[in-house]
DNA sequence: CGTAATATATTACAAGCGTAATCATTTTGG
DNA sequence: CCAAAATGATTACGCTTGTAATATATTACG
């Protein structure tokens, strides 16, 4: 299995981006950071540079642009992000987090409809 | 309410022992993170000074130790770690974020039941 | 009382991060 | 064809973090 780079808080958002969409050059992603984001668009390309040189990010060359794409899966990323979260914060027990989680999120009836199935689901 | 002040991964090691028994010195910490940690106590006594400054602990001083005990509490660091997580990594929707944890996480039986009694009250 | 032991405070230092500016190169408008 | 614009690369800079070492102050033993 591929290693999981560290991704920083604002890495994040550029990988969001490239994960719901890709592949893009810099200036597009720049777009899509316009409003979420006050960063300059030197400080995208430095996010950009970044993750590529942490293998986060891989790109191909179109002309003398970049086309930037995700070079790890979202859900590996998710998963490390996860554990180090409940390592950090619940010592790595996972019940007690989904716990807290559960009792102070605002779910909708919806999404408690389907945690109780996926609940039932686990349990055999 | 209080700010919460950023408290790094080594910082909440130091944090977690002072939240479940308060006060100690500074050597009693150390005492309680061997084995779990290869810190030099050195390195203890500067993660205590850290949280001391940015006020995550206070102390009272007896005679010339200091007695540390926690000035933030943990149910306010842990609600602000969750937030950050969310935000971060689920962009604060904490419904995917549940149903992946539960998804992945290795629950007991019984967290499986209080979660669910916990959901079914939730849902009035 | 003075000196060794101990406690806290200050300083160290490299890596990572947030936030860019500047440099070098390539492309494109006139 | 050349200058301006655009692009990616390199450099910057102060703050935090991990991991201590050194300095300073206080206490306790002989």
């Amino acid at each position: 299995m591929p290693t999981i780079p560290t991704i920083s808080d604002a890495e994040w958002e550029v990988m969001a981006v490239l994960w719901t969409t890709s592949p893009l050059t810099a200036n597009e992603v720049v777009d899509r950071l316009e409003g979420r984001k006050t960063w300059s668009p030197r400080t995208v390309k430095t996010l950009l540079n970044r993750l590529v040189n942490k293998k986060a990010l891989a790109y191909e060359t179109r002309g003398n642009r970049y086309l930037y794409r995700p070079a790890v899966a979202r859900e590996a990323c998710v998963r490390a992000e996860s554990r180090s979260f409940l390592t950090r914060v619940f010592g790595g027990a996972a019940g007690p987090a989904i716990v807290h989680l559960v009792a102070n999120a605002d779910l909708s009836p919806s999404e408690i409809a389907e945690l109780k199935k996926l609940l039932s689901k686990r349990k055999d």
